[in-house]
RNA sequence: GCCGGGGUCCCCUAACCUGGUAUGGGGCAGGCCUGGAGAGCCUGUGGCCGAUAAGGCCUUGUGGGUUCAAAUCCCACCCCCGGCGCCA
């Protein structure tokens, strides 16, 4: 299906591979294409044949008969036989290229093979301002344990505590109920999912590197709740007028990281569970792009509210990852760090995902497929290290957003411990 | 986990025992009829190959097997429902 997008336009995605510095051998697939096809026409040509025997000794049967034909079916039948395992050869290693195929770039992405290319679309905020990093504020307020956590877990896993444990909390519910305020509905997905679901949702090398397998069953630990999502409506058929369908899921995500050796390796941004709520849109082909500005506004409206400073780059061709034909990150700014870094990312996969899931909706008489686009609202691990290094005040308190504040009670700030 | 019942096209459903190439209804789309609407009637409704043709092949949860032939018989697995057991 992937494959006779392609085909229809070709050249764009000849020009899409080079964009994003893509290896990814689509001569050789186009050829097993040509062979694959082949073979059909061959086999439906003897099953044709093999059903019109069928039919005259059914007839023959019937009328009193007896039937000789039968050492010509099997004939036809080893051929058959030949010929699909054949196919089925082919077909697999079509597969597995299919499985780690790319996506179409959209024609505003920058061109570039790394980071250093993104655009920044546009910033908020006071940026620069400098000061202690989550760990020295989360130690100084025992709102963080990265010891015992690496004592029980190993490293890139942690303990959180105190206030800090319900200002997680306070930020998930506010992120839900400012998901239901902009009209999504809430999902709480399984945190286990089949290999078919995952593997619709992303392209092969997040498996390595990503994803922790439940041992000894076909099930995989969710590293979003994205692909959950996605999952929801595997194998369906929607109704046009029930477009756009958006849902707000929450989650934790478990990634392994393991492409990641030496990065980021203190503190709780980068880890191998947190928590996440996410936006996710099915929408009609010809708003999906409207949708992927909705979803980026959203995130900044949500980034704003908790007054976190923080730009939105239009992520390069070669950092895009295989799903999104473009990705907009939102990054806010780290004191701590004295840069901005990586919150949110939202991507709109077009029908990439949609076509591994078999997700298609009907208009009128015909059925086509959806354009799946998804962004983090917050993650949260990730947003209380902006918020502690962002709101530290000068007498080591840490002052607690407004719209988080109803959420705790009334609680405006987080106090450093009486010893 | 055990015992029983079940999974058919977008939805519902017939055929399953007794193997012969998936029935009917609803919805939706188009057409006839109408001043207009409704009712009624007709046609279409998944995937693949092919030129968007003609035509053909495939499709009854998934994968195997028996047979000239499988929705139908046999085996394994998945899921749903009911009962029992276990459990936060």
């Amino acid at each position: 299906m992937m494959l006779r997008l392609i085909r229809d336009r070709l050249d764009e995605y000849r020009e899409s591979l080079k964009k994003r510095g893509s290896d990814f051998p689509l001569e050789r697939l186009l050829e097993l294409d040509d062979r694959r096809r082949k073979l059909i026409q061959e086999i439906n040509g003897l099953r044709h044949q093999k059903n019109i025997l069928e039919q005259e000794i059914a007839r023959k049967i019937r009328s009193g008969a007896e039937a000789i034909e039968k050492d010509k079916v099997k004939t036809l039948d080893e051929q058959i036989k030949q010929k699909e395992n054949e196919l089925s050869k082919v077909e697999e290693q079509i597969n597995s290229l299919q499985l780690v195929m790319p996506n179409f770039v959209e024609s505003s992405v920058p061109v570039g093979p790394d980071e250093s290319y993104n655009v920044v679309v546009r910033t908020w905020g006071e940026a620069g301002k400098t000061g202690p990093d989550h760990i020295d504020i989360g130690l100084k307020l025992d709102l963080i344990d990265l010891e015992r956590a690496a004592k029980t877990s190993g490293a890139r896993f942690y303990y959180l505590k105190r206030d800090l444990v319900r200002l997680n909390y306070a930020l998930i519910a506010y992120g839900l109920d400012f998901g239901v305020r902009k009209g999504f509905t809430l999902l709480q997905p399984p945190y286990m999912l089949r290999r078919a679901i995952v593997e619709s949702a992303v392209d092969l090398s997040a498996f390595e590197d990503a994803i922790y397998k439940i041992e000894n069953e076909d099930l995989y630990l969710l590293t979003t709740s994205e692909h959950a999502i996605l999952g929801y409506h595997y194998d369906e058929i929607l109704d046009e007028k029930d477009l756009p369908l958006k849902y707000v899921g929450i989650s934790p995500c478990f990634r392994k990281e393991a492409g990641a050796h030496g990065r980021d390796t203190k503190g709780i941004f980068r880890v191998h569970v947190f928590e996440k709520v996410e936006q996710f849109i099915y929408s009609k082909p010809e708003d999906s792009w409207k949708h992927h500005e909705e979803l980026i506004r959203n995130a900044e409206e949500f980034f704003q509210s908790l007054e976190i400073p923080y730009r939105v780059v239009n992520v390069a061709s070669g950092e895009l990852g295989a799903c999104a034909a473009k990705k907009y990150d939102l990054e806010v700014w780290l004191p701590g760090q004295n840069k901005y870094r990586e919150a949110v990312s939202c991507s709109n996969c077009l029908e990439w995902q949609a076509i591994r899931a078999k997700i298609r909706y009907r208009k009128g008489n015909e059925l086509n497929y959806v354009h799946t686009l998804n962004s983090t609202l917050v993650a949260t691990e990730r947003a209380l290290i902006a918020i502690m290094e962002n709101h530290y005040q000068p007498d080591g308190r840490i002052k607690i957003p407004r719209p988080l504040v109803p959420y705790m009670n009334g609680q405006e700030y987080i106090e450093p411990q009486k010893v």
